[in-house]
DNA sequence: GACATAGTTGCACAACTATGCAAATATTGC
DNA sequence: GCAATATTTGCATAGTTGTGCAACTATGTC
């Protein structure tokens, strides 16, 4: 899977804001998956606010959301984020030693 | 070594723009460490702008930089780095592989 | 000294972002 | 039907960010 730079660099930049990234932990932390309603209060912002950031955070795939009667269940796609950010950790560490360009998992 | 929320975003945030993250593409993939008119060509930047990118990502302990002459050197710090995110990584993945976050939760 | 090279900083500006509120939409239950 | 709950969207706003240019500092060379 080769994942473009500006790609990367989007995936990124929805996790590097603080209240996004503490959804993400809150949806790491507990093992169902939880509605909008639920993660805005983890958050204390507005409900619209962390409706915009479950948003953004699905368009660069990091949840994903499935409807379920009037809610949202929101759930984390935590095996194709974990392994992107570690293949940037793989190229930021390896080509030190630049023998090791696989990424395995 | 505690990361707290808000250094990771800042972290992230430093990483996820395209300019930013290639330039340290750029310090990835070169084995000697370059000075920033090196890196301000990388991106087709002003000058003033890569040196703007650089510091931002020395703040945040991405690069190191090295006084030499007239000369910055740029290095990657790449175990630091790849760490935080090899973290991450683990954190998004771990609870749902179950491996014991019972017990934490 | 004068001049060139490397890098930073001040300024202005345009573009973007996070936020809250209010209104709208959707769905469930009565 | 009506009311309540969950979520999204439009709007305004305040704050941030990336950018280039020009001016500046710092260091090296002649």
């Amino acid at each position: 899977m080769a994942t473009t730079t500006q790609e990367l660099a989007d995936l990124l930049k929805a996790l590097g804001e603080f209240n996004r990234l503490s959804l993400v932990y809150e949806l790491c932390e507990c093992k169902a998956p939880r509605n909008a309603m639920c993660l805005c209060s983890c958050c204390s912002v507005d409900a619209s606010v962390a409706s915009r950031h479950l948003r953004v955070l699905a368009q660069e795939g990091v949840v994903e959301m499935e409807k379920q009667g009037r809610e949202r269940i929101y759930s984390l796609n935590r095996e194709e984020v974990a392994h992107k950010l570690r293949a940037l950790a793989d190229r930021i560490e390896g080509a030190g030693t630049e023998l090791s360009k696989e990424t395995e998992l």
